[in-house]
DNA sequence: CTATTTAAGTGAACAGTGTTTACTTTTTGA
DNA sequence: TCAAAAAGTAAACACTGTTCACTTAAATAG
């Protein structure tokens, strides 16, 4: 599909411009956004804090290059999941898990994800054109599709709205996740005398949610 | 039961702090911790920056009294929906949409209360002693009291560890709340043709979090 | 192969930030 | 009244993201 089209100037831009965004991935991976300054990144890999915007017209653009790549990851693995041809409702189940799961192995990412560190700039959201182009509204957009399918099935309730179900069912997910990213002992779980796993913690949550979702068949 | 103990001086510094606290809450209300600057805020009361730190040791503790105002706040308008005798289930569902409701009201709050920008240092969890002084975990205490009463009812299914369960139910508040503060178009419903208001959309979020924890009786 | 244009890279500065230190002024209490 | 404690400050430190004028290297055209 991608032919060779590049010449070997604008090969050695990209290699340079990933070299940044390599040396930037480390660093913000153990100190997030801000313990990622331009002048430490330069110092990294040679270069004056001046020449990476050459390459970035600012931090924010960097960072977001991080973030949608990360994205990236979590579409990955939930895509997988939802495609799988287990049972509908652990089919459901394992796709929230996963997610959680995935956000949850890089905390700096996904706190930065949706923290533009102050309320305000986002990208597209639902409705609008450019939702299905990101890799979070591709995200959105398969755990739509499951609800969906559940509506057909029958195994959700008819009433409930896929679009605006998957709203509330991916709140929720980011809720925890959230948690788990901002609040490393969480859950700190004593419950009943027993030391449950944040995996156990996760599968709870999971299962909570589709059962609001799901038709009483009985 | 609190005596006027306070020497003149003592009432004079407090008056001073709070005049801090009060010019403070304004930018930080419109603007959030990032456009909230030392040499700002002491230009607006006339002092000058370095006086600030005669009455704050750190920018981080000024806002981090800022936020535990707030979550009395919070708290204070949960306790009034659980300490009222209407029906139980409704009664939940309230205590949710409220939390939600006031925590949206003042977005840069509650962001900033729970993203101590890196994640890292929070205040003590459940099950830790000082749990119960914070005003965040006051309010997690109202709602595992809730659960608990739910589960002795009958109207949540009895395998539901109270505790567990509220740790699971606070996430998927927070998972809504967070989502509506950091965007702000959130949710962009046009759900089937219709246009759902916010205050809708919390309702349904509530409405589908209390049915995960509902016994099936019929 | 040379001349010219374009891109890459830099040092220094600008405008901010939170915080500390040494110093002065004011207030307090014996 | 006078020493001690508290309040307040100017200036500096060590950072930050970003821009500008400048030099150096590479690519392109004649």
């Amino acid at each position: 599909m991608t032919a060779t089209v590049s010449s070997p100037a604008e090969r050695r831009r990209h290699k340079i411009r990933a070299r940044i965004l390599s040396a930037a991935e480390q660093v913000f991976a153990r100190e997030g956004a801000a313990g990622l300054s331009i002048r430490r990144l330069a110092e990294n890999i040679d270069y004056s804090p001046a020449a990476i915007y050459k390459y970035f017209k600012s931090k924010d653009e960097l960072v977001d290059e991080l973030k949608e790549t990360f994205f990236e990851l979590i579409l990955e693995n939930v895509h997988r999941i939802a495609d799988r041809s287990t049972p509908f409702a652990e089919r459901s189940r394992d796709c929230v898990a996963t997610y959680i799961r995935i956000a949850t192995e890089k905390p700096h990412h996904y706190a930065a994800a949706f923290a533009g560190e102050s309320p305000e700039g986002e990208g597209p959201v639902d409705g609008e054109p450019g939702f299905g182009a990101t890799k979070k509204g591709q995200a959105f957009n398969v755990l739509r599709g499951m609800i969906a399918e559940g509506v057909e099935n029958g195994v959700f309730r008819s009433e409930v709205d896929p679009s605006l179900a998957a709203k509330s069912l991916w709140a929720s997910m980011h809720g925890l996740t959230m948690m788990i990213v901002h609040i490393p002992s969480f859950p700190a779980l004593k419950a009943n005398q027993k030391t449950l796993s944040r995996e156990n913690f996760i599968l709870f949550h999971a299962d909570q949610l589709i059962r609001g979702l799901e038709a009483h068949h009985g």
